[in-house]
DNA sequence: GTGCGCCGTTAGGAACCCGTCAAGATCGGT
DNA sequence: ACCGATCTTGACGGGTTCCTAACGGCGCAC
């Protein structure tokens, strides 16, 4: 979920936006001036501000150098001044965009998807897999060891991709069939044999007494971490 | 030198880019409609780019997602449309910022460098990557081996800087040629393995024994540090 | 014990893919 | 129009992967 902080002394801006950023699936936290303001910053960890500039008790510029002294969190300005150089100002000062009152919710609400969007660059990773004899890292394609990689041959890592990925339930030959070899290769069950074992060989310590890749008899196979 | 792609179908806006871009120390490139906006943005390695949707021959958001399809490079759209559904549509398919025609070159400028100051922020993560051979400095563009640097060709340069940028992650044949010699170009592999040949003979101390220009047969590369 | 079905293992040849070199085509700058 | 650099295309030797077949082991029913 994220967290969004919302400043802004008016009490029926910050209550439209914890509406319609609520009901977005942000969690807001809102502020009334500048001081208030600095102290959810710090503590609150946002992952986005929304800034009024005109508050109360302190310039709205200063609110923004005292967020960016210590933060790189994306901070949206509002302000009802729409002069070119307060736009200069409070950009240079680094807000990362500008937006002037009065404004329209919904493009209010893209430019916060799109600072968002830019923000989470790497937050997106696949999971990395970890037994005690080897670990899968699935966005890398690769299979570690004793802190070498095993290779795999494609098929190989097909079959151990589709069985990690659904790691602790049943795979039937017939799905790791479909997914690995392509649809048609529905009955023919002698190429997972053959490629299981030799994945087990490559992984498991013993692949006689196999711990992870486990034969269900008749049905399938199944990844035990 | 950051270099900036403007693509406008008014002539007298190009020049005025040009000038007030190229007098604050900024390397223009200009395009005057969707196809070569294309072009450049894939070829010049444009660090931004200023795209007005309205285009004579390609609608301007298709040109965005085009865009967006392989590259995050930073793109500011100008539009005469103030609309709502516009401003939306254009951050959704992935514009950073949005600015309406007329606009003031100070607030363009001020928006323009709060982009290159987010991206160069998010590029800033490790943008140079040391193996024992060698060392590939993603900001400069630039190959260092021996204290000296190593001259590459564009199209060597992309396929290099793809495979760092995932270093560790394998990287399929058909992203790589997405990436560098765009959609389209799903299945032709001679191209890679040309290309992969000159890097390693460039990089590798010994060519056909590659320790981090590695190849998964049938797969794709991978880089390792 | 013996036959049967199912699974695991190994090995070798065929098919396919990769690296390499070199020549022709194309592009960009003068 | 020329020239150099870059990109594309073709051909071929060597390497990897895949498929197939054969065999051994295990559990079960009779």
């Amino acid at each position: 979920m994220t967290r969004v902080l919302v400043v802004d002394d008016e009490p029926q801006i910050r209550r439209a936006l914890q509406i319609n950023l609520g009901a977005r699936g942000f969690q807001v936290a809102t502020a009334a001036d500048g001081a208030s303001a600095l102290h959810a910053a710090k503590h609150g960890h946002p992952e986005l501000i929304i800034l009024d500039l005109g508050l109360p008790d302190m310039d709205g510029i200063d609110v923004l150098a005292a967020i960016r002294s210590h933060s790189s969190v994306p901070v949206i300005v509002l302000s009802a001044r729409a002069d070119s150089t307060d736009k200069v100002e409070a950009l240079d000062t680094g807000a990362d965009d500008y937006v002037t009152k009065p404004f329209g919710m919904d493009e209010l609400l893209a430019r916060l998807r799109a600072a968002v969007r830019r923000a989470s660059v790497a937050a997106d990773s696949e999971p990395v897999v970890v037994t005690e004899s080897f670990t899968v890292d699935l966005a890398a394609k690769q299979v570690l060891r004793d802190g070498s990689v095993v290779h795999l041959t494609p098929t190989e890592w097909g079959m151990l991709e589709m069985l990690v990925r659904r790691r602790g339930t049943l795979v039937t030959r017939s799905e790791l069939l479909r997914e690995v070899w392509g649809p048609g290769y529905r009955t023919e069950t002698h190429y997972l044999r053959v490629y299981l074992a030799q994945l087990r060989r490559k992984l498991e310590p013993i692949p006689a007494k196999p711990r992870h890749l486990i034969t269900d008899a008749r049905m399938g196979y199944r990844f035990q971490v």
